[in-house]
This record gives C-alpha cells, structure tokens and sequence, in this order.
DNA sequence: GTCTATAACATGATAGAC
DNA sequence: GTCTATCATGTTATAGAC
C-alpha cells in the first residue's frame, strides 16, 4: 500500500482546501504543495484548471457524502432517534476536526451561486440528488411523498445552517439543537399522518 | 439628497459585493470602482484595510438583517403564519434580486471560520445576537426558555441552509419549505407544552 | 482629504526542457 | 509523464503628489 498516485493525491488535496477555505481561497499553487505534487501535474491531469478540479470534486465528494448521511440514519432502527443521532455523530466528528471539515460542498455552494454558472449547477444537482435520497428515507415512515419531500429538504437545510453556526461559534451546540428539531419534526409528520 | 458621502459609498459596495461572491473573490479595487471612490480612500477611511471593511460590514449589515427579519416576523398576528409569511417574503425578495442577495454574513462566515479568526468571531457574535433577540420572540408563545431557544436557532439555521439551497438551484421553494417546517415546529412546541 | 502611481506579492495558466 | 520557469494579471498595501 504505498501512497496513491499524483492525480489522486491532487484530487485529494483539493477536495480538502476547497472544504475548508472555500474556491476563491484556495489557490492551485498550494493543492500542489499540499498534494506533494509539482504544479504541472495539475494541468497534465486537469486541463480544465481550477474550474474543472473544482467541478470534480463537488460531484465526486458531494455523492459520497450524501451516502454517509444516509447511511449515518440506518444505524438505529427508531427513525426519530436516528435523526438524533445522525447529526449527535456530525457534532462530535466536525469538534474532533477542530470545526474544519464540515459540508464538502457548503462553502463552495454559497461562494459560487452568483459567479460560475458551471460549479453553481454542479451544487445545485448535488442538492437535489441529496434531497432524492433523502426523501426515500423518509418515505418509509411518511407516506405522504409531497411530506416526505419536504422533510427531506429540511433535513439538509437544517444541517448546512447548523453547520455555518457551529464552525462560526466552534460549539457543537447547533448541531444538536438541529438534530432534536429534525426529530420532533418527523414525529409530528407521523402523528399527524391519520388527522384531516 | 445628494449622493452618500465617499465613506459610505464604499462601506455600501462593501456590503453588496462580500455578500454576493464572498471574502476571498471580493477585491478592494472591485469596491472602489463600485463605490466609484480612488483607491485611495479605502485606506483612508479604513486604515484596516479588507478585513476592517469586512468586520464592520458584518457587524452593521448583521444588526441590520437582524432587525429585519424579527420585524417581518411581527406582521402578522399568528406567530406560526408569521413564520410563513417571512420566509416566503425572503423567497420573493431572493428571486426578485435574482438570486444574489441572501443573507449579508453566511458566504463570509463560512469562507472566514478556519482562516481569520477576528472575522470568525465577528460573525459568530452576529448570530448569537440573532439567537437572543429569535429567542424572546418566540419566549412570548413558548414558556420553556429552552424550548425558545431551540426554535430561535432553528429558524436561523433553517433560513440559512434554505438560502444556500434556493441560490443554488435560483429557485424559491426551499425557503418556503423552510417556512412551512418552522411553523410545524413552533405549533408543535406550543401543543406540547401542556404535556409530561 | 483626494487621488495616482507603484511596490511587493500571489494568482491562474502556459511553454517547454528533461 | 515530470518538473521548472515564466507570463500576464490581479491582489493588498503604501508612498507621495496635489
């Protein structure tokens, strides 16, 4: 197991500035120091520059951690205690982080959604194929698909603001603030299913 | 009424331009040319350069926002239609600017959080001074201090990542979404609290 | 106080030697 | 494929004429 090749390390070291300081910060000078790479290299595997560095790595860490969320909600059969749990699991690992490492794609999302069209879209299918999966989730507890929706969409709204408010406040406060919410807002989307 | 004074003109260009690309992508000379002010003056006015020009714009635009919002949310008599209502006036204020001015400090509180650590507070005060002013809001429909606090950190939370959301797709629906979800939260808090 | 010029440096991108 | 040097441009910041 030595350590991976050039294009991915580069890979690697972009997707984890990009996270942290954001796409304008970031520069390609240091995703090459970091990566341990020479800066050529950076334009022999992605012509495309930053842009396309950028695009890749928002698909690429966006589809995979919208698998680690989900995958995060099937460790406790109680779907309510889940929700808890899964964003108690965000807390502890972005305090363990030093409040560096949040949404992969948070930052980048806000910073480009009135400069570059191509990495806005990119965010923007991201968000949507979150909120697919997520509302399959829900769905299993809520039949309604149009309330199942639109727990989905909270669900991830709620965790990119608790996010922004924990890394701001370096306390994982927030985030367990948001998880509770999410909880009582599942229960009361159960509960309220038989009513009209 | 003649045109605002160099100084602030340029605190203005300021605030438009941090909001709508953030930190890093705005340049002191894109201000000036925005504030159609010399270079010069920035310097002179804010001898702290970017990152006094930021931090005052986060703490002015921030209490400015903050006071926004909790007088929309006072429009209306019902408190879980106010809800409502609110996130849906900041749905049609976002698409009506076509996107780009959401809320003043959230692009810059997550560029800032792990690279300037004077930002990273101003913007952590500026939410913590939202979550105090949400809180006696909804202290006046829900007992619980504890419980008004949750809902306060909620609603900023929820209107933050809904921001991210609708920017990202240039649609309004997740705002309102977000709307809807904190009405049913707050109806919930207050029914619940009868209970035990 | 207003404004211009420029220093000192960083950026994204490219060319071309090896 | 690897790596270095360099270009043109943009950045923050400062110096100094007017």
């Amino acid at each position: 197991m030595g350590k991976p090749d050039t294009r991915a390390r580069i890979q690697g070291a972009a997707a984890m500035l990009f996270r942290r300081y954001g796409y304008s910060a970031t520069g390609l000078k240091r995703i090459a120091t970091e990566a341990d790479a020479p800066f050529g290299s950076i334009y022999h595997f992605f012509p495309g520059g930053k842009q396309q560095l950028a695009e890749q790595m928002i698909r690429t860490s966006g589809t995979e951690y919208g698998r680690l969320v989900l995958a995060l909600l099937d460790s406790v059969p109680d779907p309510a205690e889940s929700l808890v749990h899964a964003f108690e699991a965000a807390a502890d690992d972005l305090a363990a982080a030093d409040y560096a490492d949040a949404c992969p794609i948070g930052t980048v999302a806000l910073e480009v959604a009135s400069s570059n069209e191509g990495l806005r879209i990119a965010t923007a299918e991201v968000f949507e194929e979150w909120v697919g999966a997520a509302t399959e989730w829900f769905s299993r507890w809520v039949a309604e698909p149009k309330a199942a929706q639109s727990l989905a969409y909270s669900m991830i709204m709620m965790l990119e603001g608790a996010f922004m408010l924990s890394r701001a406040a370096r306390d994982p406060e927030p985030l367990r603030v948001a998880g509770r919410s999410m909880a009582e807002l599942l229960r009361t989307a159960i509960a309220g299913a038989g009513e009209d």
